[in-house]
RNA sequence: GCCCCCGUAGCCCAACCGGCAGAGGCAGCCGCCUUAAAAGCGGCACAGUGUGGGUUCGAGCCCCACCGGGGGCACCA
């Protein structure tokens, strides 16, 4: 336990640092970790949020899936959000800051199977754990809003939402070629296929697989997710934007269409109709119902063994660029409705089924990939210009268009890369699709009063993955009878990606306990959008892009009147060591339970928070939690060293360390609008320092009232960061109970200025001379004294002064020869 | 191949609207304190901003090209 050399109440002017009881930093967290569950001090207030009597700040950071303990990656970021959200408290917003945890997915089903258990086992225990590490982090969240994803009460609305979409047709089924981990025994999303064409979850090679499944309709939305980036950009890091508008793919051109001789025309999407004269042949994807539609008979065995032979390339060996151009004739000819030339089709594989119309006009003239076919298939080249001349592109791609559009063959369109979203999985752990399949009626909603579809219960072997659901497996559960007939009908088997959950987890924050709606549309308006999201570059594209897709589609059911949810948003680097990022293989992990031992909970947040900017990777073994624990001993240490009662006038104070304390209060505020965290611990530093040589200075010394406007503006600067520490500095300093509802120091705008500043005084750019002038000094004033100084008069000898820029009262440059 | 971000002391990083390159820290060195050590305190040193041009009175900052690193997209027509 702390014991202070004199007690707050009771000062007793010793002035020495030395004797100094040690800060024990085990039975402060003890000390603290039981007075904050009474002061219960983060509660978010929806009646002050609704009265609009204060203004509202919704800080959101992800909220964890439940694998395991906390790891120095979630200690990262909540030390970081912590700084924002306690911050905005002290500004006077009423903070909304909630967590919970993203609790269905994978790893506890595969858990369930190894351990013959159901997976809520492994789920709620891990939960159970990550709360306790939570709680002893010392985070400033409020714990009364807490949820979980597999609870029946979340998925209840997860289901309803999804039933709400397909009334608006944003959720349909369809039959397509999906991705398919053959691992995790699922399809997959786009989004969740890296760009090596392995499963983002388990890095399993994914394959197609021609499958009915259940589709977001997130297409709909393309050109809106585009263009609120724009909007955006200011308040998001901006590698994620990119990574957005390079998902979503926007590229302008035009459908063209080609007559074939008893056949429906080719429809294809091209960005460069003005090269459509140099189209000499068209090309098909090979996998395409297009390609077999068109095949002569003489043709189709050839085209059959070609789709052999492509079938068996996996997809890491399609996605290769340099591979040899393949391809196979169809046997028909179009006409080329700009020249009509009679050009033949083809088939091949560097054309893509479900990219565009999965068709292309080929000009090999101008497009490399469609040189090298028709160099290797010996078809003709037709130049439309000289590639090394000038060449108005854009005049001639609208120039084409009109042309195209007047000869009824085509118009200018917009494609985008972007596709639905795959929803349906074929695994235990997820929100079951509130969907009744009948032999009479089809598919039928489950009535809402029927919702939540609970997950029957099945656990170890049962989950087992055998490519088709495990719910298939339930028969009980899946024979229900049909709502709409009462005929016999089964329900739908598959279960919801994970990430719908996720989509709008931070909407049931709001009213996580409102048994008859999804969420409360006037606590939305009152505290919606989100004003900060912090999370992981990994969400870049997934998560992040799903969640604005599920807003837009909210928005559209008059339910919010916002258009995008998260109105700014940082991602945080990775904690890495020594150069690589941590894993069991490298022996290379840092556990975060060890070092929280080691220096405790206020050593390991300041090291995170004051290693790099937020976005940087931060290197363990760049930093040291030692130093941090010194610093923050030496802040303690500060506040038992001040001797003047609490509310003393600070005015009487010395005044250097006042402007000190007043442009570090100032400058801070800035930097932590900015997100410069690592800036604010650097000028907390600085004014430690500044503190302790008052101090020590016996003309100063701890009784001085600037010193103790000093040191509570340190804890209240600290409380951001070490918030234990900082709670023992305010009460060393006499205050109660918390210094989490202590004011932000208020800046006196005249202790940020100086009596006198440094003007410099350049000759060519380059520093002759410095003067100590007034801060308001005139820039005539300036330069007249610039130029009476005797150094600058000796270099100006024999010189003409040809111009004299003044920026007063920095800086004065002489322009002379 | 296209797009985005970043290169500042040995290391992690500051630097406002273009205005004296250095705030903070790590590691290092030297002192003070101490019987000694630890803790604490004080001090020192280290770069001219990846390279080459340009704009400007003045460039780490703006523009162009290149080099290096990171990321996104990619046979996407």
């Amino acid at each position: 336990m702390s014991t202070p050399v004199q007690s707050p109440e009771n000062p007793s002017g010793h002035e020495s640092t030395q004797d100094v009881a040690t800060y024990d930093v085990e039975a402060t967290q003890a000390k603290w970790l039981e007075r904050w569950d009474a002061l219960d001090l983060f509660r978010a207030d929806d009646a002050v949020a609704l009265s609009g009597e204060k203004p509202t700040y919704y800080a959101l950071t992800m909220f964890p899936y439940p694998s395991g303990d906390l790891h120095m990656g979630h200690a990262e970021v909540m030390a970081l959000h912590d700084v924002v959200a306690r911050y905005k408290k002290f500004r006077g917003f009423e903070v909304l800051n909630p967590m919970g945890w993203d609790s269905f997915g994978l790893p506890a089903e595969n858990a369930a199977i190894k351990r013959d258990e159901h997976p809520a086992v492994y789920t709620y225990a891990n939960i159970e754990t990550q709360y306790d590490s939570f709680k002893k982090y010392g985070l400033a969240f409020d714990w009364n809003r807490r949820l979980h994803t597999s609870d029946p009460e979340y998925y209840r609305w997860t289901q309803w939402l999804f039933l709400k979409f397909r009334e608006q047709g944003l959720a349909y089924r369809k039959n397509s070629p999906v991705n398919w981990c053959p691992n995790d025994q699922t399809v997959l999303a786009n989004e969740q296929v890296l760009g090596d064409g392995t499963c983002e979850r388990c890095g399993a090679e994914v394959t197609k697989k021609e499958l009915t499944q259940w589709y977001f309709k997130t297409t709909h939305y393309a050109q809106e997710l585009l263009d609120c980036l724009d909007d955006l950009q200011d308040n998001w890091i901006a590698k994620v934007a990119n990574a957005q508008r390079n998902w979503i793919g926007r590229s302008e051109g035009a459908h063209v269409s080609f007559d074939v001789a008893g056949h429906e025309p080719i429809k294809v999407f091209t960005t460069r109709p003005d090269t459509l004269p140099g189209a000499t042949f068209m090309v098909v994807a090979a996998d395409a119902k297009l390609a077999a539609s068109l095949v002569t008979d003489a043709q189709r065995p050839a085209l059959e063994a070609y789709l052999d032979e492509v079938k068996k390339a996996s997809d890491i060996d399609r996605l290769a660029t340099d591979r040899p151009k393949t391809g196979v004739d169809l046997g028909v000819t179009a006409t080329n409705p700009l020249t009509g030339a009679q050009i033949p089709v083809w088939a091949s594989d560097y054309v893509l089924a479900d990219y565009g119309t999965g068709a292309i006009m080929a000009v090999p003239a101008h497009d490399e990939r469609d040189r090298e076919f028709a160099e290797k298939f010996g078809l003709p080249v037709v130049s439309v210009y000289d590639e090394d001349a000038a060449y108005d592109k854009a005049a001639e791609i609208s120039s084409a268009i009109a042309k195209i559009e007047a000869s009824g063959h085509g118009e200018g369109t917009i494609n985008y890369r972007l596709r639905d979203w795959l929803l349906s999985r074929q695994r235990y752990w997820g929100a079951p699709i509130p969907i009744i399949h009948c032999p009479v009626d089809g598919e039928v909603a489950v009535p809402e009063d029927q919702l939540p579809v609970v997950l029957p219960e099945l656990s170890g072997a049962a989950l087992k993955p055998k490519g088709t659901s495990p719910l298939g497996g339930a028969t009980e559960w899946v024979n229900v009878a049909c709502p709409t007939c009462g005929g016999p009908a089964q329900r739908d088997t598959d279960t919801m990606d994970t990430f719908v959950d996720s989509s709008w987890y931070f909407f049931r924050y709001l009213s996580p306990n409102d048994d008859t709606q999804a969420f409360d549309p006037a606590l939305a308006e009152a505290w919606g959008p989100v004003d900060f999201y912090l999370g992981g570059d990994e969400h870049a594209v997934l998560h992040l892009l799903y969640s604005r897709f599920f807003t837009k589609a909210l928005r559209d059911m008059g339910l919010i009147t916002w258009d995008e949810p998260f109105s700014s948003y940082l991602s945080q680097g990775k904690v890495i060591n020594n150069g690589k990022k941590m894993s069991k293989s490298l022996g290379n992990g840092i556990n975060l339970g060890e070092q929280i031992e080691k220096f405790g909970v206020d050593a390991v947040r300041l090291t995170l928070v004051f290693a790099s900017p937020p976005e940087d990777n931060i290197d363990w073994a760049d930093v040291s939690p030692e130093a941090s624990l010194k610093f923050i001993k030496r802040a303690w240490r500060l506040a038992g060293d001040v001797t003047s009662s609490p509310g003393i006038d600070p005015a009487s104070g010395d005044v250097a360390l006042r402007r000190v304390t007043h442009k570090t209060i100032h400058e801070c505020a800035d930097l932590l609008e900015r997100h410069r965290f690592n800036v604010v611990v650097a000028r907390t530093m600085e004014l430690v320092n500044a503190t302790r040589k008052a101090i020590d200075n016996p003309s100063i010394g701890g009784a001085d009232a600037a010193v103790r406007e000093a040191v509570e503006a340190v804890a209240i600067l600290l409380s951001l960061v070490t918030p234990y520490a900082a709670e023992e500095m305010w009460e060393l300093l006499g205050h109660a109970p918390s210094v989490a509802q202590a004011a932000w120091p208020t800046v006196d705008e005249a202790l940020l200025v100086d009596d006198t500043v440094t003007a410099v005084v350049q000759i060519q750019g380059k520093v002759r001379g410095r003067l100590e002038v007034s801060p308001s000094i005139s820039e005539a004033d300036l330069e007249a004294a610039a130029l009476a100084d005797p150094a600058v008069q000796r270099a100006l000898e024999g010189k003409t002064v040809r111009k004299v820029i003044v920026r007063a009262p920095k800086l004065v440059n002489i322009v002379a020869g």
